[in-house]
DNA sequence: CGGCAACGTTGCGCCAGAGCAAACTTGGGG
DNA sequence: CCCCAAGTTTGCTCTGGCGCAACGTTGCCG
């Protein structure tokens, strides 16, 4: 593995305020590791043995059911921590962590979680900053799935992803990540189905534009008012 | 106000590891409050100004729409804290938190948060955990919503309220704070007309029994069978 | 470059559950 | 003790979106 520079996580809220030496001495601890989209980096219900930030790419975090189905509760960009059942004074992880595409990330031994939180100033409520932001987003999410109807809640995730992982193109703002009408179905508590038809329509509308695994969205207004509100 | 006791505190988990001496200075700082049932302890949106302990009754946490609906998204029993936006890294409450039966708390400013945290051993720890409880609840919620059906929803919310508020009578467990249909339906994303009519049908069949404002659950194993798993 | 698997589209029928409406019951307050 | 408001029940209708099925498309891999 070679050595990884100090600028990487430089700029990163949880590690902005430590000098460098300290930036050099929790890179010199971490693990760095690549995957392709699909893998899965850490299973629900395992041991927490490790926890991650994410340098590139994007990871979906999901939940799956007895039955075999999927629900999709967040998509993780890069430059933020992640499985980090530590911060929830857990040890096992409470959902599955895939990368959505190809990805690049660093970890570190659970035992380490301690010390981060101790000793590097900012570490700490940092951290404590994402997971309210998280938790918060899922709340929104209950929010949506009592009151709105599927298509503003499939209007409202395509904005919550663009607005994430957006990345700027000629026609649009286009996910930076594949993406899959089943993957914004099990995001959205709804069928593929249902998505294929509303995504049509909407291209046919000029709101979006979609090919297989790619969704741009060209015209965000109208789709927030779609959203509802 | 009298003064309070230290048996107040001591048992509860935040507080466990703490000597008499830290507990009454603990104390000491406390406001102590109650409420009667339907007051909005504080409002979804408002600067976090203090954090809260619930001594007795049942808390309900609440968001609500722009168009007025409302969203329950959790009940806090007795002896946990609440209110503790600080340790989402927040500084307004994300949701607001109404008394669901007369309640009696404890509050302490939010300025006293970080000195909690690095002054009472186990104070953080068992805090995150709670956080990380809640957060695993609602994660339920979602994939309750988008994989089950009114009728499994339903069934799961009644044993999850029992559970954690259940109080032993002669006929089954009942849920030990006033609760109408209409609450039922907003934790379970439905509503009032469809949740009177299951708890009616279940009524028949002797799963459950229900007065006005009051739900008592007869026959919890059946419940968890239609409740699926 | 052909075959196949993964992904996407579309049509159709159906039903759980929402919306609406109206009546009934309970309990507290004047 | 009566009245009123809040809570509950129940019937009816209507529809969003799911389930199923069949077919079209893309691009990867041998």
């Amino acid at each position: 593995m070679q050595k990884l520079d100090e600028s990487l996580l430089t700029p990163l809220p949880p590690f902005s305020l430590l000098t460098r030496a300290q930036i050099r001495a929790i890179l010199d601890q971490a693990g760095s590791r690549r995957a392709e989209a699909g893998t899965a980096i850490f299973g629900e219900g395992g041991d927490a043995e490790r926890f991650f930030l994410l340098l590139d790419g994007t990871v979906r975090v999901v939940k799956t059911t007895p039955d075999g189905e999927q629900v999709t509760s967040l998509h993780i960009p890069p430059g933020q921590l992640f499985g980090i059942a530590q911060a929830l004074g857990r040890d096992t992880y409470p959902a599955s962590a895939i990368a959505a595409s190809e990805v690049l990330f660093l970890s570190w031994p659970a035992s380490l979680w301690p010390v981060f939180v101790a000793e590097y100033p900012g570490f700490a409520s940092e951290t404590y900053k994402t997971v309210g932001e998280r938790l918060n987003e899922i709340h929104t999410r209950i929010v949506e799935m009592s009151t709105q109807h599927v298509e503003q809640r499939i209007a409202r995730a395509l904005l919550r992803l663009v607005n994430q992982s957006g990345r700027r193109t000629e026609d649009g703002i286009e996910i930076s990540f594949p993406i899959t009408r089943q993957d914004v179905s099990e995001l959205t508590g709804t069928t593929l189905h249902t998505v294929s038809r509303l995504l049509s329509a909407w291209e046919k509308l000029g709101l979006v534009s979609s090919k297989r695994k790619k969704i741009v969205v060209c015209d965000p207004h109208r789709l927030v008012v779609l959203g509802g509100a």
